[in-house]
DNA sequence: TTGTAGGCGTTATCAT
DNA sequence: ATGATAACGCCTACAA
């Protein structure tokens, strides 16, 4: 019997292939497809075979020809706006560790922060055909809007809630959070509350309005205790922040820092100053990062479930893969005021 | 003229394929790709004419038919230990900076320190195909080693060195490093010098071979004085060591961190109890990560040069890739004292 | 410089 | 329950 040139049981080298564990296993192609894909009705016996001959081969299917016959890879692109941010490690994780399992891929695309380039990775990644999309927030351009729309994937929507557009969203209330903050500071009975945040994202301007909201309507809000900055988040950039709004207003008696790292940053100038915390004045910060417990004094903080959140939205987008009804597209997982001695 | 099934002129729904853009231009499909890939000789005129064509259309080309027909993507596999470091991140941007201008994808695949987990990210990720390969240090099993070697891609390691193996690396002699930090300390007229680890990966441990070998020589070198732990790094665990040591070996004046997050937990522990550093004890970091310039005191460190590991190690396998001969295949990116107030 | 033919490895569709 | 056949969209090889 002459082999044709398809035929590739004789084939020493490259990978091997779902033709060669399938003349191992004795039965079709599109058998031991199925059998190692675990669809449809195979014999019992069959899909020990081709597992078998899968083994001995140490077969590993293509992605790419599995990816281009059925239309749709294996993974899940999730878009985060950094890497930086510990946050978005701890989602990314709890993500992983929820499709893992599942065989899908987790595609990480880190868009900094701009919408840019957020659309830019939009645009490239969603030619790899994913099975589903985890953003972060709402906050997009039109364009991305209408790629994701169009691309009729499966998304889920993380940090923040949305409940007007019927979007499927796994976070908490951002305002809600900043108000908290607020109520917190003022039930310390603080006077002259500051609020400083950088980065600029859409959730912190939420935060910002939530707490701005709620001094107001406690008749404590002065806009000249306020620092926005759209410079990115850090330790170093607290420090400067805290020493610069001192200088300013010296009067100010309690800080919200819509990060950590700035709250950090601001308790280590702090000591540099010897300006007391929580006495002269409280800081409060916001995700509480695992090295807030740590400083000096502790830092009060408000923990945000990222890691729930990651694994919630993982969880849902699993279902309407799936194809399955989301009961409650809207999952609200809240947030904790963590008090500690900076408060 | 009858339209064959393989004729997508009037295909009105789905992605534009590469058959559409050809047809628009008025060329054959072959043309058009190559147009598009910029390679071979086209018309320079026929290559506008697919550009624009494609760019009416939207075009995006299918990576799935791609990576099949020509048996690899466009990803780089990028591995690392850990994203919970910011070392990594740094590292990943950087070469994210090189490849991405390339038309190349980063694939990151985060092994958590794990050799086992390697071993399974690389079975996986080679099914993908990719271009070529980064890999963190020397350390992995027998089995990655073997799938690294039969993969033939190209592969360059980071952020250690090894002249004798012949493969492509760029970092820096983390002996050398130790043996750095140990001889800063020393010089300091410190005596009783200390090592804290934790994580334990290979370099980890390399920096303590040096620094205990430097040690040893000046005559100072105690067993007592060194706690090594598998636990993560972290903020919170150097907290936890410097505590313990300072119990246990009261008389030490200088320690030594693998990383700069223990040791920033370390000054943070220390000005809980009012321990002076650097009079009573030195305190020395590695990485030099952004926030140890804020510690109170302000942490002395060594800093890596992780951004330019990442740049040029991706240069160096762009090289690779194209079948480049490298001048240099061991490249030593030096690493440096950073002196603040710590020690 | 351009095009033709064929195949990359898998899965969907339709039979049996 | 299993299989034959034909795509999937693109690129390599070779031919013109």
């Amino acid at each position: 019997m002459a082999y044709n040139k398809n035929d590739r049981r004789s084939r020493t080298k490259g990978r091997p292939t779902l033709n060669e564990v399938a003349h191992r296993a004795g039965v079709s192609p599109i058998t031991a497809s199925r059998a190692l894909r675990g669809v449809a009705t195979v014999a019992e016996e069959l899909v020990r075979k081709v597992e078998e001959a899968a083994r001995e081969l140490g077969y590993i299917a293509n992605p790419a020809a599995r990816a281009l016959a059925s239309a749709h890879s294996q993974s899940v692109l999730v878009l985060v706006p950094s890497l930086a941010n510990q946050l978005f490690i701890d989602t990314l994780e709890a993500i992983h560790s929820v499709l893992r399992p599942k065989g899908l891929e987790v595609v990480i695309g880190n868009f900094h922060y701009s919408r840019e380039e957020e659309e830019d990775l939009l645009r490239n990644y969603l030619a790899y055909q994913p099975r589903g999309l985890l953003l972060t927030g709402f906050e997009r351009t039109e364009s991305s809007r209408r790629m994701i729309e169009a691309s009729g994937l499966p998304c889920v929507y993380m940090m923040d809630l949305d409940s007007g557009s019927g979007l499927h969203c796994v976070g908490f209330s951002q305002v809600n959070a900043g108000a908290a903050a607020a109520r917190h500071l003022l039930s310390r009975g603080r006077q002259r509350i500051a609020f400083v945040a950088a980065q600029l994202d859409q959730r912190t301007l939420l935060r910002g309005d939530g707490f701005r909201r709620t001094l107001q309507q406690a008749g404590r809000y002065d806009p000249a205790f306020e620092i926005l900055t759209p410079r990115p988040s850090s330790v170093g950039l607290g420090s400067e922040l805290f020493a610069q709004l001192l200088a300013a207003q010296p009067q100010i008696d309690g800080i919200f820092f819509c990060n950590d790292d700035l709250a950090q940053g601001a308790l280590l100038e702090a000591a540099r100053h010897g300006v007391k915390v929580p006495e002269q004045v409280a800081v409060l910060g916001f995700n509480d990062l695992p090295s807030s417990a740590f400083m000096v004094p502790r830092l009060s903080s408000i923990r945000t479930p990222r890691e729930i959140i990651g694994r919630r939205a993982a969880e849902q987008l699993l279902d309407l893969i799936a194809g399955k009804t989301i009961a409650e597209p809207v999952q609200d997982m809240g947030f904790e005021l963590v008090l500690r001695e900076s408060t």
